[in-house]
DNA sequence: GATCATAGTCGTCTGCCTGACGATAAACAC
DNA sequence: GTGTTTATCGTCAGGCAGACGACTATGATC
């Protein structure tokens, strides 16, 4: 490490994430709320430092379960539990991005299953589920009227890359899983699609589509009709990750 | 800019560019030969650091002009003239990929039509177009039978992670048109395809495919026979940037 | 307990797209 | 002219998606 430090610019390297949620239907990330300057009192994205002898990966995985207690799991294992996908999203470097200082963002991208209240350290006050709508209608109104400011930074751009990234990914890969719970029907997975896209899907052509894909879903063998109506048949992920030919997000 | 240093420990940030080409029917990306330690005479992709008062693109660009004196295009433009398409591609944070010090790479990729012999600071020996395959296979022996080092630092993962991004990006966007000249024939945009994916594509249906989907190919009217055979009609890239439905790639 | 509302599951039909491949056209080399 | 090369048009069969009808199995309501 002795080099000289004159010979390039030094930069503080954070990690910010943008952890979705599927809750009631709607598609949520997690928000913190600033305790100091600047953006004090504002809404952003949780994230912070990467530590001198931390991958980006594991500052993102540390990160998350200091926010949530998710853990991650290993890429190479199919969405089984209750670990959350995690990947990196895109880096965000405007020089004038922080007004402190030159700072470069490593955006995460995390996928969760609902998950109960969040915690952020300790303090439950200070970080919520928020509707994706709600945090970036900026400068608009929140669903219980109540006014909000837009998010801290460039946290509103990386929330909507996040967003559209989650979007396409559901559409070639078996993703769409990692915001279900290990065990799910066919009309949960498609309730998902239905929040992350916005958009209504034929219960029957979906189905048709997920069950007939090999690799997509395995049967657990049991039911359930915690959802009312006709009990449904019961999955797991498979082993499948990605998803050809893909689901095809209805035009417009 | 007045904040305390220890509170963050300082990482030196670069762009690395995944510079890609289709030349003699092959994917060629540019490598630099290394003039200094680590890694020196070995070759790597070109890079170097971001200035302090740049953006992460503006880097790049700059870093890609340096190189092969491209200019890139304003992304919201149809792909046409001899710019180059841009896009940052991911970031390599491990603590120790650089063994001088903890260096946080931004890596871009950008795809450009066949060039002149490159430039590396008009030391054309210390830069040069090579196959993409020759580059990939580690300690293997290069086509003229030369010993071949594996590239230094981690950018064998970089240039491999660029290369599987423009293959499947290729797929869904009008993208492909960047490895083109500004006028060019189904033909060649096929060429490229082929190159690019390492497989063979059946001509006529290729044909039907770009010319049916509609904003991918306008016709200038003109013909060319410069590839031998019949006239080929002449196509500019269209306002078109994603395929709906995509291109397929052949299985296996 | 009959009826209703809800959700799940299986089928059918039609149109579009793709892959395979035949056929023709227009240049150049000899 | 003959052969070679490349471009372009056409045909046909199979697969898949969208639209939608029909039936099933639960809980809720009267």
């Amino acid at each position: 490490m002795s080099y000289d430090p004159s010979a390039f610019p030094p930069f503080a390297v954070t990690v910010d994430l943008v952890v979705l949620t599927v809750r009631r239907h709607a598609l949520c990330a997690l928000a913190v709320r600033r305790g100091e300057p600047p953006f004090q009192g504002r809404w952003a994205l949780p994230g912070g430092f990467v530590r001198a002898d931390e991958d980006l990966a594991q500052a993102a995985a540390r990160e998350l379960a200091e926010e949530t207690g998710l853990r991650v799991h290993d890429p190479a294992v199919p969405v089984q539990d209750n670990g959350a996908h995690l990947e990196q999203l895109a880096t965000y470097g405007d020089p004038k991005r922080d007004p402190r200082m030159r700072v470069v963002s490593v955006a995460h991208l995390a996928l969760a299953p609902d998950l109960p209240a969040p915690r952020a350290g300790g303090d439950a006050s200070n970080a919520r589920w928020a509707s994706v709508e709600e945090l970036l209608q900026q400068g608009g109104y929140g669903r219980d009227g109540e006014a909000v400011a837009p998010l801290a930074f460039d946290h509103a751009q990386i929330l909507s890359d996040g967003v559209e990234r989650a979007r396409s990914k559901i559409e070639y890969s078996s993703l769409a899983t990692a915001f279900c719970p290990p065990e799910f029907t066919v009309g949960e997975l498609r309730r998902v699609y239905e929040a992350v896209w916005g958009v209504a899907l034929d219960p029957r052509n979906f189905h048709r589509k997920v069950t007939g894909t090999p690799g997509f879903l395995v049967p657990t063998g049991g039911t359930t009709t915690r959802q009312g109506g006709r009990p449904a048949q019961l999955f797991r992920a498979g082993g499948a990750t990605l998803l050809n030919p893909p689901m095809l997000r209805p035009e417009v």
